[in-house]
Parts: C-alpha cells; sequence; structure tokens
DNA sequence: ATAAATTTGTCAGCTAGTTTACAACTCAAG
DNA sequence: CTTGAGTTGTAAACTAGCTGACAAATTTAT
C-alpha cells in the first residue's frame, strides 16, 4: 500500500506520463516524505545529499535569507510542482528554506543522483525532463521581464491573473482564488513595497474589480483585470 | 574538409566532450552555416523550421521588438554561446532579431528535430544538455535578481566586473576588455536610461576607474570596482 | 478573555532614475 | 573634405514608488 503510494504520486506527475505503470514500479525512486502544518519551517539542509522534491498537497513558499539577514520570497510553490535541485547541480552557499503556507502539506522527495540514472536509463524521460526545464525557464524569462519593464500596477494584475489561472475556481467570469498569502507576501512576489501593493489592491476593490479578505479573492470578472 | 569542420564546431563546445569523436562524426546534425559583418541584421525566420544556434566566432545581440515598435536587448550572446530554442519547444510569437555587434560573425545551426533525435539517442547528451540549460537558467535568475534588487550604479559594476572576467585580457589587476557595445546597449542590459549608465560610466572615468573609449574599455584595477 | 503578534490602511516626505531636450563629438561614406 | 547618421555629454523638470511612522483591524497564543 505505502509504496503503491509512492508510484501514484509519481504517476501522477506530467513528466512521467511517458514510462509505463510497470517501468515507474521499477524505479522506487522516492526516498522521502514530509508533512507539515502551516507556518511550519521546513529545512533543506545542505549538509544532506541534493534532492529533487515534489509537492503533493499545498502551498509552500520559498525563502533566501542574505547575509543581513533581510528576507525575500524566491518563489511561491503549488500542488503538483517539482522543486529543488532542478538544474541537476547542488547549489552549496545559498540558505533557503521553505514555509507552509496551508494547512497541510505533503512533500516527497528523491535523491538527485537516483533521478539522474534514471533519465540515463530512459531518454525519453530525459527528454521529456530536458524540455520541462526549458520551460520553466522561459516562465522565469517571462515573469522577470514582466517585473523589469511593467510598472507595479500591470505586475499586479499579471500576478492576479496568473493566479486565478492556475489556482481559482471559475465560474464564467467570476473566480475565487483561495488566498494564503498575506499582501506582504503578494508584494515581495511582485518585487514592490507592501505599502504599494496595498494601495493598488484597495484601488481594485473599490474600483469593483474585486473583493479581498485573508480567506479568499473574489474577482468579479477576470476578463476586466 | 568541409565535414572536418563541422564536426571541429561541435566537439569544440563543452557540451559535446562527452561524445567520442565517431559518435560525433555520425551525427552530421549540423544543417546551417552564416556569416555577418557588423552592422547586419539576421533574422530567425519563423516560418522556417525551429533551430539552435551556436555562435562561432565574433559577438551579437538579440533584440525584441514588441507590438509598439520599441526595442529591447534580450540577450548578448558571445563566442561559443549555444542560443535560440534552448527551451526545446518552438518559439511562434516573439517577433526578434539578432544583429552583429563585431567584424567578422560565424553562426552555425542545427535542426531542433535532428538535436532531439540526438538527445533520445544519447541519454549522457541528455543529461549534460539539461545541467546545461539548469546551469544557464541558474544565471539567468542570479543576473535578474541582480537587476531588481540593486541600483543601477551597483548593476553597472556587476556588468563590467562579469564582462571583464568573460571577455578582458588581464594583465595583473589590469583589465582590457574590447567594446563592441554602445553606451546604450550597456544602459540596456542593465536596464536602465542611455542617461544614467552615461552618467555612471563618465564618473567611473573621473575616478580613475576606467578608460572608456569606443573601441576598448580599460580598467586599471579590477579588484577596485 | 486578554495580551501579544501579525496584518492591513494611510499619509507625507524623499530620492533614484526617467524623460525631454539640446549640444558636441566621432566616424564612415560619398 | 563634407555630410549626415550615430553616439556621447549635460542639465532641468518630473514622477513612480520607497521609507518611515503610526493607527486600526484581525488573528493567535496564553
Amino acid at each position: 500500500m505505502y509504496d503503491e503510494l509512492k508510484y501514484w504520486y509519481l504517476r501522477d506527475h506530467k513528466l512521467f506520463w511517458t514510462l509505463s505503470m510497470s517501468q515507474i514500479k521499477q524505479l522506487c525512486i522516492i526516498t522521502g516524505f514530509k508533512k507539515a502544518k502551516k507556518g511550519d519551517i521546513i529545512y533543506f539542509s545542505s549538509s544532506d545529499l541534493p534532492r529533487v522534491f515534489l509537492l503533493k498537497k499545498g502551498n509552500i513558499k520559498i525563502v533566501a535569507v542574505d547575509e543581513e539577514g533581510n528576507e525575500t520570497i524566491k518563489d511561491i510553490i503549488q500542488k503538483g510542482d517539482l522543486f529543488g535541485e532542478l538544474s541537476l547541480e547542488s547549489d552549496t552557499d545559498s540558505n533557503e528554506y521553505a514555509k507552509a503556507l496551508t494547512d497541510e502539506i505533503i512533500i516527497c522527495s528523491f535523491l538527485l543522483s537516483d533521478f539522474e540514472e534514471l533519465l540515463l536509463k530512459n531518454p525519453s524521460l530525459a527528454l521529456s525532463y530536458t524540455k520541462f526545464v526549458g520551460l520553466k525557464m522561459k516562465r522565469i524569462k517571462n515573469s522577470y521581464s514582466n517585473l523589469i519593464s511593467k510598472d507595479a500596477k500591470t505586475r499586479l494584475y499579471q500576478f492576479l491573473k496568473d493566479w486565478a489561472e492556475k489556482e481559482g475556481k471559475r465560474t464564467g467570469n467570476r473566480v475565487v482564488i483561495e488566498n494564503y498569502l498575506t499582501q506582504n507576501d503578494m508584494a515581495q512576489v511582485i518585487c514592490t513595497s507592501r505599502q504599494t501593493a496595498t494601495q493598488l489592491l484597495n484601488e481594485m476593490e473599490t474600483k469593483g474589480l474585486l473583493l479581498y479578505s485573508r480567506k479568499e479573492i473574489i474577482i468579479e470578472d477576470i476578463t476586466k483585470l
């Protein structure tokens, strides 16, 4: 049963669709599980062997801490996302941790070295993975060039649109997003100050574009964003 | 002789070191050559089949044109760099062209589909390639987070340091860089206005940190940047 | 229930960097 | 040797967004 679950976790991910069930069964590369509750901090012990993680349930944020102790959000990871050493190179110096944003978090992980071996044995998987990483790169490039060339307002709008598309529950043009981020979190993601984000969100609320609360964000008409 | 050259071009690239000479000979994936002179514009015809390019000689810049006709520098490609559809997905919508920055440009290219087939046959190459893309991604992330969190001055200093390291000729702490960029180009790369870049460069010159001319940039003491 | 901590709302002052505008310089092509 | 296009130098006016500061609201812990 336990093993079944492991395989299912992999099977569930797009990336592994090219493999047959029996192939997946042979792999058995998942080596770790982790559960967490809201607010919990999940450390990636750098002493440990490099790993690739798969977030099965919930949402977490990756926070980087610099020399002066300033915290910046590196990434928001959503259900189904693969994260960690995607570049297949271990990141030594970075001081990062993950923080659970929602109530119940399930993360499973496998060793980078196991994964590499697997890729070597499955050329088609290697190719899919390469495409996967490439796609990720394209997305990152895109969002960064947004950050740089667009103003804060446009960035917030884009962020909300993306979020709504990924996780919102849509009925007609109305979208409801479960809000697990604070305004400060959002501000950091779109690289602006908390105050500016607050201002913009209130402005949108006055305009009737959305309804903000700590629990959920309701966008009345997604096409108007 | 001509074929020899092709193979050598691949052989020369880090990425293909894992392959034996005979393996490389079997590939014969290079399908196109292009030469250009300073100022020439090299279009990537979107109607054509998607390709991966390898810049053998010279420097070029990738310029994106948006709806309003504004041009922004996407990338500066240097000798030995692989560029194009690295994500292994063809980019349909983007309107980009490359412009030759130095006198003699040699670009060779191969079809994306050929490359994919090659990766399928050589899992270890696929793995190296993924690592390669991953590394590129890491670099991009890094430079973008510089763009976002640091001020224009720091960004220019960092840009010059990187440039010096990659292409400068160093004697002791003195570095000479062949300057194929205008101040406007540099400004765009570090995402600031031309005027700010000019101001900063002049400031550095008055401080005795460097000597700027259209032909070359001389950094008197790289450790002082 | 009460205290403590976190999150949100709002405002005035400030600053880095943009924009606009123009002059001076450099260089390649007739 | 001129001409004109491209590049560089400089300055004033302007502005988006940051900082700091504080109050109010809300959540969590005791």
